[in-house]
DNA sequence: ACCTAACATGCAGTATGTGCATGTTATATG
DNA sequence: CATATAACATGCACATACTGCATGTTAGGT
């Protein structure tokens, strides 16, 4: 079954008459009237009834007609498809990023980038870490954005990627700008009402390993709520419901408009950098091109 | 774009490699190779990456590839469907069945149909009998199958079709066996409870023209609820809502099993003739079959 | 009955596809 | 690094499929 047999039956029945869509068709009457028959010949079935002049289509055609068009098109879009995919296949990669770079980060460098590259495809797809991680791996990503702290490594062994720095980031304490004298009487007081990630996501284990220990010892932490979100901390820091750690990429517009209060003065804060992560080898001419404009920027 | 060529790149992704692909695919690797070097000429752009050893598919044709078995399955259903029906046209009939009957006695002319012509493919459609009609009218139906109050016309002109009698049946007030005390007794207090259907189809017609007429003057109709269906009827009816008015054909096994009570010796019944009907004039030989053996057919 | 339109078929030539043999290159192993 | 093997590509000869021209057959109109 062809493409081109689609179109032939679909142009006797919108002509009503073999002469007319071999004529359609740049064919002969002949030609035509032995490929109509070569198509029922593979089918098994008769297609039309050629008992009266001119033809007339089979009531089993007339019923499939729109079935016929329909795959038609679909034959058509799926040839156009492969033609413009590949187009963009040979200028794109995928871009990994953090959510909590997402947001704030990866954006304004996507943007540096396609400035330079304006010929370059590029699909951003977020993700904790982990999933980050795994997206290079299976080669689901060309490139990953992700956070790591100083002095420690990232979760694939060394000899597998290749790493670069983009710039620095850091994890501040902040509420909300009308809670902040609550917030400091409760440090006085020993009992500090927290917004927490949870214990399984980067941002949570940087809390529990870097900056909780540096809390003053008599200093309890009291969880309130649990986001895995960053841009969600903010929000619910905003709402008086506690302190976040937080990016300084993201919170630094609020702190700027007084919506949040930074208490760094009070409270530890943790210096992350931002890295690009790809894996070592061989690689695309599109992956290189992005990734060298990426090791030359130098952006906060 | 062939059916062929789809079943090829799907060979090639389900067993990454064009030489177990080409065994598949009844091929040498040689002419295989060449096949999808046609192809992708076709289309335009190569779809298999061939640097890597064994092949793999280009990014493009991965995004495509459900698409591609979408259509390929598209393609030989098609094929199927016009195989089939072409089988299915050549024996088939479409019957119209008043719902009344399409429960309770149509499906066994049909089975008794099919004992005797096992070729033929047989459409049952069911709707009320205005809609019967039309369906007769516009050709979408070969024969209907409805009823007919004795003494009275169809409501089409007796020139355009013609009628053949298949049975007897009767419109019987029954009740809950339970209510059937209450019935009785709101009999005599001339007030009857009653499940009715709508003024616009044909038992609601009959309930008003033919049997309401025959009750006892003194006794008042209170309709407490309303259906078009006699199976919903009956239903209402053994939930102790009042009496309904159903075709024996129907309520019969209802009585038998001792769930409604027949009422018939106290209120009307009224005589319904089953018929089947169909346009006067020319008709295809599978519709003539079944029309003989429905005139020959006498059961109830 | 006659004429014309419309589909079907014979024949010769051209186009397309295949298997066998062989060439080229990626990948694994010692 | 050298060698062997797997895996894809290409040359050649043959087979199969498709087409236009000329001609045959039949429905439909007058």
């Amino acid at each position: 079954m062809r493409l081109e047999w689609l179109e032939d039956i679909l142009a006797v029945a919108e002509t009503g008459s073999f002469s007319e869509a071999a004529d359609r068709r740049h064919l002969t009457q002949s030609a035509f009237s032995r490929r109509i028959r070569n198509i029922e010949d593979y089918v098994g079935v008769q297609l039309f009834d050629r008992a009266r002049k001119p033809v007339q289509l089979r009531a089993t055609t007339g019923d499939q007609r729109e079935q016929i068009a329909r795959l038609a098109a679909g034959l058509r879009q799926l040839v156009e498809d492969l033609r413009r995919g590949d187009r963009r296949a040979l200028n794109r990669i995928v871009i990994a990023s953090q959510h909590a770079l997402t947001a704030a980060f990866t954006p304004g460098l996507i943007r540096a980038v396609q400035a330079r590259r304006q010929d370059t495809y590029i699909r951003l797809r977020s993700a904790n870490l982990d999933e980050c991680f795994a997206q290079l791996l299976s080669r689901q990503a060309d490139i990953a954005i992700v956070y790591r702290v100083p002095g420690q490594d990232h979760p694939i062994e060394a000899d597998y990627i290749e790493a670069t720095a983009l710039g620095v980031d850091r994890l501040i304490p902040v509420c909300a700008t009308g809670a902040a004298g609550r917030m400091r009487h409760a440090v006085q007081a020993g009992e500090l009402p927290v917004i927490a990630y949870p214990a399984n996501v980067f941002l949570g284990q940087v809390l529990e390993r870097v900056v909780f220990p540096q809390l003053d010892p008599g200093l309890a932490v009291d969880q309130q709520v649990e986001t895995a979100l960053t841009l969600a901390a903010v929000e619910l820091a905003a709402e008086e419901l506690g302190v976040a750690w937080v990016p300084a990429s993201l919170s630094s517009r609020y702190v700027a408009a007084g919506t949040l209060c930074d208490l760094t003065d009070q409270l530890p804060a943790c210096d992350l950098l931002i890295t690009a992560v790809r894996l070592a080898g061989a690689s695309g001419s599109t992956e290189a091109g992005v990734w060298d404009l990426l090791a030359a920027h130098r952006g906060a």
